[in-house]
DNA sequence: ACAGCTTAATTAACTTAGTTCACGAATATA
DNA sequence: TATATTCGTGAACTAAGTTAATTAAGCTGT
């Protein structure tokens, strides 16, 4: 039976996501997402690992090859797709180098800036990834059905740009606390 | 128009995660989900600091205080939980003990055990949350609604085991590509 | 009853994935 | 032209873990 809690203990208030007065099931579905998204980052790193790079290394290379397709991408472009910091971008991309699977030349319209692109090395490289990638992400999202793909892609989108403004929210909470 | 791709070049083959041929849009979720789930943790680290705790410090202790409704709580018992090493937990443990928020006993039926269990003075301090965690929550799900809360609530549960086993899976093919 | 295996927790040393901060060179602006 | 800003870089640091060895306790077969 709907078993009150104090609303004053949930952590979470709004209606669609209490059942039976609880807030039980939001927190299990909380506590496995991050389960699958710890799990998504190992899956990554296997990938990586696969072709000789770490999980970083190999997120900055597809990085650096999606964004190339829309034009020139320099260290600091990387790095805000990815919320890194560009000094982080700018060692892992010497690594890459050294690997070569990546270029980088200084841009002539301006010379504080620099041209990253994958190598013909890289991409080869990139290319045996698919065959073990379909295989496992099949199993990965064995779960999902054509139906709710589009609800969960439409859903990722939101629950990305939400988590951003949570995030602010809180940072924001946190100063009022503070001065409190 | 369905923009038919080299099936070789994709990185998932099942067709309900396929668009017009194209895995585009399971790229771009898979993309939103990292990024959601990285802005996850910094709201859980948000929360923590909020308390004067670490994220990872956060997590434990209120695994504790989980695992404690269901008996006693032991250093291997959290690390497998959280899938972390025994050896991280305890270090992690002996700084919330410094900070007075959990305590240690040993077990008197098995002397190699610990029994961990969170002080009064923890208590209080995680009753501070969720004031702000509700506010935060809301924002950071908004986009859920009743309806699509019961299917997500299902389906991070499958997820997070199918993602379990997609990870051993690639760590299988991986052997089997480095014998071949 | 005790020799040998196993389990629980701990410790120390290390690794990985980042960060911050100061700086130099190039560009933009008042 | 002076000055502020932007971009990439290097060095030093930190956080969040891991691995491997160690200690202490309990279990088991003879």
């Amino acid at each position: 039976m709907g078993q009150i809690i104090d609303s004053d203990k949930l952590t979470v208030s709004s209606d669609a996501l209490i059942v039976d007065g609880s807030d039980l099931q939001f927190r299990e579905m909380l506590h496995n997402l991050l389960a699958f998204s710890a799990r998504l980052e190992q899956i990554r790193g296997g990938f990586a690992n696969l072709i000789g790079l770490s999980g970083p290394q190999y997120t900055i290379l597809i990085t650096v090859q999606q964004l190339s397709q829309l034009g020139d991408v320099g260290v600091g472009h990387v790095a805000e797709h990815l919320a890194l910091t560009p000094a982080f971008v700018t060692k892992e991309t010497k690594n890459l180098i050294k690997l070569g699977v990546l270029e980088k030349q200084p841009d002539p319209n301006d010379l504080r800036r620099v041209k990253l692109k994958v190598t013909a090395f890289g991409e080869t490289k990139l290319q045996c990834l698919p065959k073990v990638q379909q295989q496992v992400n099949d199993q990965l999202f064995k779960a999902v059905t054509q139906e709710n793909f589009a609800m969960l892609h439409a859903l990722s989108a939101d629950l990305r740009n939400d988590a951003e403004k949570a995030l602010n929210l809180l940072k924001f909470l946190a100063l009022e606390e503070e001065s409190a």
